[in-house]
DNA sequence: TTGTAAGCGTTATCAC
DNA sequence: GTGATAACGCTTACAA
């Protein structure tokens, strides 16, 4: 291996001559700079990370930490995310905390070993108390979904707002019994309760009354789970001419669910979901749906972060997400 | 930040007893260990990587390039390397290449930088004549796609097999008219042309021809793309009655397309992809495709790589994931 | 503008 | 079994 002696010896000057060029640090002459660089490139040296972060205690490295990559929201949250950070000069690596709270606290430890500069941490449900969060020996923005309260800066998804539109536009399309595909928690303040309160406020704002028999609980925000609650739902007799489902993913599947059942989308049924992943638009039908602005929250998450770790005594700050409505074939 | 003099300190032993208790080392008396360990509990000490890397040479860490994580098939892909590389006590970081070949070499280049103890790279368009690919530093396996030659080794799609399965599937049920949607380069050895040999292959053994009508190119392996594919594919007027698409990806697209013309699938036209991305199960109608064994792939190349990195100089082999055909609602 | 010296936290070596 | 010492390759602080 050959490292910066070498290189110094090369070019005839000292070591840190060599590290003043290759930072672009001030006071190089250009005949020392030129010299250095052609030995550099002979040699086809490259700094040793390992090496510069042991000494300068920055890694350059931020880590981000999802349930599960293979999610069409988080890969395309995680691709944002990597664009961002490069603009910063930051790599990304991704932690996958299963959506248990224990991996999620993993993800935390186990990057404190890895040394990240910082964490953006997608959490599901991680319990706000756990201790551990608070030293976790580097700065963490929360991004999406849970409330941590004042502690962390957090950017949100507008879980209530954007849930609220949809439930309205279904109710505007003409609907009147709607139900809602989601989360069985509704203890807490998370995801999950957040849209619940959205559906509700949207309800209650046009006289509609919340029917216990319209309320379709599911496990995990899985596909699968989806496509049960759609098997359900056209099984209830209930007179449903309308459903909010509590993401796109979701929707997926409560959409094969109804298929499944002979229940046409959107003649019998109309459907919205919630994130607009890139399938949405290719579904058939195709999937109204709430869409955040996920290149906004990642960029935000990404400033939020690197700010702190520049500065880490900063007041921490809630940022919630800009959405649009995007209707489509589901809701016509 | 503690260190392990602290512990050392604390413990009341040197700093090399608490290497080795760390490190699982024998000769190690209980009571000692004990101490030891007692001590790491109460200051709440963590190795620093860095230094452990900068002193062994080992990070711990290896490289994942995908041309974008934000595509099904590479969540999916990403997942399985994850998981594979956890069981052997490896952490896996996520490159993005953007497809295109300069990124691909970034990856390589960069990781360089980043310290990878290898690579895993899921190449598309790299030029395999590259010789900055020889001396990368460290060991590469290449995942899914191109082929390299004896170089390196690589765990390979059953491109051409899977893609003869998928036609000759269509034929038994009654197709005549065959299309194939795939990207347009169909000079060099890649997926492109391995897959254009097994559809011609298939075509061939049954006594149909090929017919260049037939032949469907398209820019990217996107759901658009495809979507446009199968406007086209409508449009044409030949008497189509079978699309094999080059990616499930893809496949969404075509069918959505087709959709888009009123064409039903499989009633006019049948449809059958390829990878068998978790997406395929819930499409409507739900996709039929070739389903290469996903977690067979990932755990080969993570053992190839971690064979080669513990021994430098083997012999590189190819090796070609199985397959299964999946029959599903667009075939039926 | 350039060079010297010290040390970041760990592990390999070899002595005890 | 346990400990002292010397690296690993780089950057910070300061001297020339």
């Amino acid at each position: 291996m050959v490292t910066m002696s070498d290189v110094a010896k090369l070019s005839g000057v000292s070591k840190m001559t060599v590290s003043n060029v290759i930072n672009g640090r001030a006071g190089v002459s250009e005949p020392v700079r030129r010299r250095v660089m052609e030995a550099i490139r002979q040699s086809g040296y490259r700094v040793n990370v390992s090496a510069r972060t042991l000494r300068s205690g920055r890694t350059g490295v931020i880590g981000l930490a999802v349930p599960e990559i293979d999610r069409p929201y988080f890969g395309q949250l995680a691709a944002h995310v990597i664009a961002q950070a490069a603009q910063h000069g930051f790599h990304v690596s991704i932690e996958q905390t299963g959506a248990a709270a224990a991996g999620e606290m993993d993800a935390i430890a186990h990057s404190h070993t890895l040394h990240f500069d910082g964490l953006i941490l997608s959490a599901v449900e991680l319990d706000r108390a756990d201790p551990r969060l608070a030293d976790a020996g580097y700065p963490i923005v929360m991004l999406g979904e849970q409330d941590f309260g004042a502690k962390f800066d957090h950017v949100a998804m507008p879980n209530e707002e954007g849930t609220k539109a949809a439930t309205a536009h279904l109710i505007d399309r003409g609907c009147r019994r709607i139900a809602l595909v989601t989360g069985s928690g509704l203890d807490g303040v998370n995801v999950v309760t957040r849209r619940y309160r959205g559906y509700l406020a949207a309800l209650a704002e046009h006289g509609l009354s919340a029917d216990p028999a319209l309320f379709f609980a599911i496990d995990g925000m899985t596909m699968d789970s989806g496509r049960d609650a759609g098997r359900r739902l056209a099984d209830s007799g209930g007179g449903i001419d309308g459903v909010v489902a509590v993401t796109d993913t979701v929707a997926q599947g409560v959409l094969r669910g109804l298929a499944d059942r002979g229940v046409r989308v959107p003649d019998d049924v109309r459907l919205i979901g919630f994130d607009d992943i890139p399938e949405s638009e290719f579904m058939v039908p195709s999937l109204s749906t709430v869409a955040p602005d996920h290149r906004w929250m990642a960029a935000k998450a990404v400033e939020l972060l690197i700010n702190r770790i520049h500065a880490p005594l900063r007041q921490a700050g809630e940022h919630i997400a800009p959405f649009t409505l995007v209707i489509r074939e589901s809701t016509r």
